[in-house]
DNA sequence: GTCGTTGCAAAGCGTTTGCAGCCTA
DNA sequence: TAGGCTGCAAACGCTTTGCAACGAC
């Protein structure tokens, strides 16, 4: 990754401005508007690329095409609204995951995923 | 699902057998021993047969292709050991989910899982 | 001017579907 | 024998890649 293209601009951009994990699809349109004629394929580029320089964090969720977020936000879950398909953070962790975890495992991670309805969606 | 073909045996059968959760290729794998010439798509369309009777359970993991798993375990989370891919199942659940919620979010549901290495991969 | 980057289109890959023939009940 | 089920191949949606043109430095 060596040239600040406006199409790495707008992408960068548009992952800073939603403030929660994005689809490619969803960084494309808002990549868009900016720079008209933005492609898919620079887009999946661009995300591997900012990925591999630790811009961005690859929000996996179960049954889900990957999201994208800005690196540097410390430990975080997500909470997953079945309405509108929108992704929000989430902080704190909930109790003691060591307790749970079977004799003679050895625990480096955990992944936690909330599923329900946001506030707007809830209204 | 009304009929008891011999695709259906071999794909049940496979799943009983493993005694953890398989991908439809590691299960397409399997009950070609059994049926010779079994097809992919028989494969699917049996899971989401076999799924919507309740007799096998999705197991999503971030990242990973879906596994399918016996039905009828009760409410239970995952461990996934990152040396020997395995998928164990973890009892309980961690304290307390709710307080972590976001104000005004409803929550529905939760998905919980750990990494790290098994016992067997530990030692 | 270089050569990293882009847009397009084609290729991959996992999953789904259309269809004619098969086989379970 | 009827119609649910199967195997094949084509279709599909998402992601990656090849290639010639573009543009940041």
């Amino acid at each position: 990754m060596q040239r600040d293209t406006r199409q790495r601009k707008a992408i960068r951009q548009a992952l800073t401005e939603a403030g929660h994990p994005l689809s490619p699809k969803e960084l494309l349109e808002a990549a868009r508007e900016q720079v008209k004629g933005l492609g898919i394929a620079t887009v999946y580029r661009n995300l591997k690329a900012l990925h591999e320089d630790g811009w961005i964090t690859t929000v996996e969720l179960p049954g889900e095409p990957p999201r994208y977020e800005l690196s540097g936000k410390g430990h975080h879950h997500h909470f997953h609204c079945r309405a509108c398909d929108r992704v929000y953070e989430v902080e704190g962790c909930p109790g003691d995951i060591k307790a749970i975890t079977p004799q003679g495992f050895e625990l480096e991670d955990h992944e936690f995923v909330l599923y329900g309805r946001c506030d707007l969606c809830a209204a």
